[in-house]
DNA sequence: CTACCATATCGACAATCATCGATATGAGGA
DNA sequence: TCCTCATATCGATGATTGTCGATATGGTAG
């Protein structure tokens, strides 16, 4: 059984490698081949495929196979979740309080 | 020397762990002592610790130290900075192509 | 059917990380 | 000054993760 929080951190797991991220730049540019992501950045092809299905299963990348070609792209709507999520946890609450004096005191 | 992509990445190891979202969910009801944040979630104090420091030196969160405790509340500025990346980085660029054919076809 | 190509999966290994108990630090209070 | 309390740091340990080469899968072309 998983906690929101558990989803929550795994979908930012997302972002949390610079490697990651760097794909995610390529992908901004619109929907990728795989061996285009792979010429260019420094690591092996499992490595990339490893990277890819972590993007995919958080949501933020989506993957189109055609023949022997996977096409990855930015997935609208997963992006905007991870937004969303963020926004949402780091959002003051309404009802936000300043006790200033610790109860322990 | 750190790539910009390292930077980016270190940040959203702030959201990685289950643990530092429930920190999170606390903060947001407003400042607290790392006593009550303690006592709101089942970790040793050493292991606090360690996620606190983490959660500061992503700057989404500060700290305030008054005599001999510390008071940690959510930054507005390290998390609209959070929030700035993960847009920027999720974001299609304006350049954006669609080649839908890969060029080692 | 066979050979080849793109990608995914597997197994191993090193690096990083979350966690803990023990100890250090530093601020009050007696 | 000495003791206590809150927090930080240290050192060790187990779990997770990033990485690779080797192999499996599944499509396409000959």
């Amino acid at each position: 059984m998983d906690t929101t929080n558990q989803v929550y951190a795994r979908i930012f797991k997302a972002f949390c490698d610079e490697n990651r991220i760097a794909i995610l730049g390529l992908l901004r540019d619109g929907e990728k081949c795989a061996c285009v992501l792979l010429e260019n950045l420094n690591i092996a092809q499992s490595t990339l495929s490893h990277h890819m299905k972590i993007l995919c299963e958080s949501g933020v990348v989506t993957c189109r196979a055609e023949g022997k070609w996977s096409y990855y792209s930015l997935s609208g709507q997963g992006c905007e979740r991870a937004r969303t999520i963020l926004a949402d946890i780091t959002r003051p609450s309404s009802t936000e309080t300043s006790s200033k004096v610790c109860p322990c005191k």
